[in-house]
DNA sequence: GGAAAATATATCAAAAAAAAAATAATTTGT
DNA sequence: ACAAATTATTTTTTTTTTGATATATTTTCC
């Protein structure tokens, strides 16, 4: 967000933040999030790419659409590990998932 | 190892060849192996670069001596979040988990 | 060489994640 | 608009990871 718009949102009553201070992570926490965030977001992309299914996509790394639903939202239940296998799974390399999990 | 060694272990009846093939490691297990091994040695950096036994790190990361000891081993039953987690709780950044991950 | 500190290993209960399966909701294609 | 396909959500069961604790082993330092 610009200054600009900031304060213009200020001016008007808002209270302006970031979603770390509002849900009051701490940085650790709040790279952990980040992380899971990024790498749920490549393994979308990657299916996507893939143009196949969740099911499709959970036969192949041998687990169910439902984990690969939750997988792809980066939900609570799901571990790195298995995001980071899943990747591998489907053709990351370890440079790829490197690079997403550093944005 | 280089070829002449290789030559000469093999001309004197040895099996050369490498980790991955030994363990029957598929290329996606095996970078989880790294990627694991590589976190685990980057711990054990870290802590040893605070000059901190097991026991002053653990406290610190709300754990306890014995996780640290089988963290630092890239033990099996040591979860990739677990170590993500550890690093991050004594400074290591995003990037230099990726960084570590990706070698 | 011996005491103290640090690290490694083992066990068990509790918590968290995964698999499995059913089904609800949404999207896509006709 | 409707059927089929896809994705999201929920519940239950099983497996894995963690914390807690005790203790064995190794290392450090006097």
């Amino acid at each position: 967000m610009n200054s600009e718009k900031r304060k213009r949102l200020e001016a008007a009553g808002w209270k302006v933040g970031s979603v770390d201070e509002f849900l009051d992570l701490t940085p650790e926490e709040s790279a952990m999030v980040a992380m899971r965030f990024n790498l749920a977001k490549a393994l979308y992309e990657r299916r996507r790419g893939l143009r196949i299914s969740q099911e499709a996509f959970a036969r192949r790394i041998k687990t169910t659409q439902p984990r690969i639903a939750l997988a792809e939202k980066g939900a609570d239940s799901v571990s790195l590990d298995f995001m980071v296998r899943s990747l591998l799974a489907v053709g990351a390399s370890k440079k790829e998932i490197a690079v997403a999990m550093a944005r």
